[in-house]
DNA sequence: CGCCCCATTGATCCGCTTCAATAGCTGTGG
DNA sequence: CCACAGCTATTGAAGCGGATCAATGGGGCG
């Protein structure tokens, strides 16, 4: 049978999980009512799989992963985040930190079983993996084990090439063909497209710690937008022939890889959605968002960008950008300052129209 | 030395590229002037690699690629087309036969060799792999050995789940927990979100051989749309479960897979720039286009599609829709039969503004 | 044969772009 | 240290493209 810890500090949704666990689904479960106490069964119990609240009092669910992280005994259990939040920059940084799934509060019997079924039967697979690959294939051994996207990020880090660029440097343009992919390790770009009048519309913007540049892995096919910086940044590349000779080796990562692209497109669509029907006051404020969250995700929410810039993410054209902006000062959801916008209410912003 | 085969019908292009490959590159180069003498000095000669032309009286590179592919001795060298088209559609038809590459002419000598380079390195790990695999694993050795995206279809269609729908039924909707991966073995699928006024956008149109649905492969994610038959409509069914463990075993569709998305990702973004700036008369026109592609890619010109369809794909108004048509049709470009649209002149309709 | 849905056309209204002019900021050289 | 050049931001006015509302026509299916 297999062992399930549970930590979760709110009691009445322990109980009622652990039961729903072990009476209906007949796992065996242990529970942990805090972050240390979880730890600690964690290491002496080794279930087979954790799930674990996220916002609980002193030690919150991403120090629990990260410890049991650290820990060779514990690291490859799997682990599932349980979470009130359901936005995407939490959702994210628990994936980025390693977590294998995350289901929101409240959640259906279902959605809690088949999360738990999938990652069971995903670490079957790669406990598998890992023995044929610890025992044989010498050939390849020279090359580190990644884990998660983290660990690629590690590998980016001390093998990439590093590049460093001033604000405004285009790192490559459309029709380039793709050699490089990179990670930011400081700074922001953003990739753009022209049309055939020769207007910008910026599809993707990217942040300290994102991945940009990958295309497509197997063909040698050009960039399809252009990369250029937006603040001066610092950036380290690897060749893409080098990055499918360690992919081949290492099957987490790319399935973790295809989930980052899977996440890449649902944004855009997204974009889209807004970009067909929205009004552009709406559009406004979503693409002030965007620039909140990418840009500026640990500062405060000031926002220093060209209002060129935010009116090519937008898709619209400067002055009404501009005079959307006004309003939103007029109503006391931003404040600006020269080129400085400072968003005040936040959730104002986020429910505009 | 690595050896080269190209196959390639224009006697100027033949030799100055041989030339190129020989004296600048070093490589050892073999030419074949048709199809057929490129088949067989194929098997004679087994090169490294085959660079072969799209376009040839008779055998065209197409068939040749299909002959070679049949032939196990032959199956794994890598192959790269060589055409003046450019066109996404023609790209497509040759990736999903199994070509691991794809120039378009005139190319650069750089490009040429990068397209080598990269082709050959990749054949070196697949190579490699491939022997690990033969000898060892005996483990996963029930499972099937996938070679290309191809390959993953009949997968499909041998152990997938068939469903069968009518027209305008719902396959899964948004928000829906995301359980299985698609095939479409006949029809097509639209996927499209609401926004909060109630208005509709379709993001994508899937046709026959195409997947859709794989969202997320390791993560128990919502799915991002809905997606609805445009047409009588049957797919098979993957678990996602099930697909996982079976990329787990072959890296490189895997790699394939993750061009997949990357290609979407391209084509969303261009959509999302048509969006931002064209005229309405821009995007009736490519949204023609784009369903004269999907639905009927192999029938002729003649397009079946609601109205409103075509207005959600386009993101416009029914009725402005119906104005652009009709525009098309006064110009000429366009004839209209009740809800049938045939398409008189591909390329004034490509043109368009 | 008639109903109903879908396609089409007309008229009106408004949001957004564009063009144009001014104000404000930054940096550089005398 | 100031003045001027050259951006970038802001505001105003005009025009138009596309959405919406409304009415009519047409074709397929029960």
């Amino acid at each position: 049978m297999k062992k399930i810890l549970l930590i979760e500090d709110d009691q009445i949704i322990r109980e009622s999980t652990a039961e729903l666990l072990e009476f209906v689904e007949h796992y065996s479960v242990i529970t942990a009512e805090n972050g240390e106490v979880g730890y600690r069964k964690a290491l002496t119990e080794l279930p087979d799989i954790i799930i674990c609240d996220v916002m609980m009092p002193k030690t919150d669910g991403y120090e629990v992963l990260e410890q049991l992280s650290l820990n060779p005994k514990t690291k490859f259990i799997p682990f599932i985040f349980l979470s009130a939040k359901t936005e995407r920059k939490d959702v994210r940084k628990g994936m980025n930190l390693g977590a294998d799934d995350y289901i929101t509060k409240p959640f259906t019997e279902e959605e809690l079983n088949s999360a738990i079924e999938s990652r069971l039967a995903k670490s079957a697979i790669l406990n598998e993996l890992r023995s044929i690959e610890e025992s044989g294939n010498k050939s390849t051994n020279n090359i580190k084990q990644l884990k998660n996207l983290n660990d690629l990020k590690d590998f980016f880090k001390n093998y990439g090439i590093p590049f460093s660029y001033e604000t405004n440097k285009v790192i490559y343009e459309e029709g380039n063909r793709s050699k490089y992919v990179f990670l930011i390790l400081e700074g922001a770009v953003k990739s753009y497209k022209l049309n055939e009048q020769g207007k910008t519309l910026t599809t993707s913007i990217y942040k300290e710690d994102d991945f940009f540049g990958y295309t497509s892995f197997s063909n040698n096919i050009p960039y399809p937008d252009t990369a250029e910086t937006i603040k001066p940044t610092k950036v380290v590349g690897v060749k893409k022939e080098k990055l499918i000779t360690l992919l081949n080796n290492n099957h987490k990562v790319v399935l973790d890889l295809v989930d980052l692209l899977a996440d890449n497109l649902k944004e855009i669509k997204d974009q889209l959605l807004d970009m067909a029907y929205s009004s552009v006051h709406k559009k406004t404020s979503a693409t002030l968002l965007k620039f909140a969250e990418k840009i500026n995700y640990k500062s405060d929410d000031i926002i220093k960008v060209s209002r060129q810039d935010l009116a090519n993410v937008a898709g619209i054209s400067l002055e009404t950008l501009i005079r959307s902006i006004s309003k939103l000062k007029k109503e006391g959801i931003v404040e600006v300052d020269g080129r400085n916008i400072k968003i005040l209410d936040l959730n104002a912003l986020k429910t505009v129209e």
